[in-house]
DNA sequence: GGTATTTCGTGCGTATACACACGACTTCCT
DNA sequence: AGGAAGTCGTGTGTATACGCACGAAATACC
């Protein structure tokens, strides 16, 4: 098989294995991989619209719902009206949010360790920059570049 | 933020957006993302298990058992009894799952050719060299401790 | 200003992903 | 042989992922 045909299928492989270990290391927490990424999200934003959140994750706005509603159960986030549009909603990160989000950062520490050497830690970056470009290539727009408001570390 | 924490979101972001590009190419076939892997992996191996489809695609057996329900409704696979487990399925795709299968792979070309060239084509054996150890290294990581577990299959 | 368009969140439907438990069957061990 | 242990497929439950359609509200346009 050639590396057309082959890249496809290990970047399948690639994340589902490491969703599938996420998911195991934060299911003592209470929490799914998903919900990680998306509190992770949030501690890097503050009041965001659901929309906005689910374009940086990225997500589907109805996906981002779902989970927003399991989230706020738990009381790790919080959903107010926006100022000064009455359709949208800020999400922030509740106290507990905020400590159970470094509970996580901790927990999942290993995993990230476990990749980073995996690959020598010498190619990461340059890995990095290939699944960005291949990323922004199949979005048909930049994933950090275009758009919208773009306030905060690139 | 460094490599090791921005390696998990690339990949993510990476996947989520080829599966979306591919769903979204293969869906005027009546086909998804996933069943377009069940069926590509049929095709390189003639009468598995659900098990073993299950293994090779890499994906959870009840899962694989709800693809194929719904495959075997379009008439795309079969699931035969094993000759000489009974407990066991074998799963082969019928004439007109070849030749959907044979249609879906011309309708990737597109993706594959876009993705080969957003890494450009000369880093591609290494890409996929770095996503292979990648899954491997998750797949057999110890949720506890510094692991032993070794995937130990063919 | 008033209307057409766009945007936001919601709700619904389908398909994955995986864990877990269960019954049936096979294999292993003695 | 016969029981114990492992394996296969099934069924159920929860959480994503995403498309689509809807009502409400903001924005654009004339």
């Amino acid at each position: 098989m050639d590396n057309k045909s082959e890249l496809p299928i290990v970047l399948r492989a690639a994340y589902l294995a490491m969703h599938r270990m996420s998911d195991a290391q934060f299911s003592p927490l209470g929490i799914t991989a998903d919900q990680f990424v998306l509190l992770a999200t949030l501690s890097r934003g503050t009041a965001l619209t659901q929309r906005e959140l689910a374009r940086r994750m990225p997500s589907d706005p109805s996906t981002v719902r779902a989970m927003l509603v399991l989230l706020e159960k738990q009381g790790l986030v919080k959903r107010d009206i926006h100022p000064s549009d009455s359709r949208a909603r800020t999400v922030t990160l509740t106290a507990a949010g905020k400590r159970k989000f470094r509970q996580l950062w901790d927990a999942g520490e290993s995993i990230r360790t476990k990749m980073l050497e995996a690959i020598q830690p010498d190619n990461a970056a340059e890995l990095i920059g290939h699944l960005t470009r291949l990323a922004e290539a199949l979005n048909g727009l930049s994933l950090y570049g275009s758009g919208l408001s773009q306030t905060d570390k690139v």
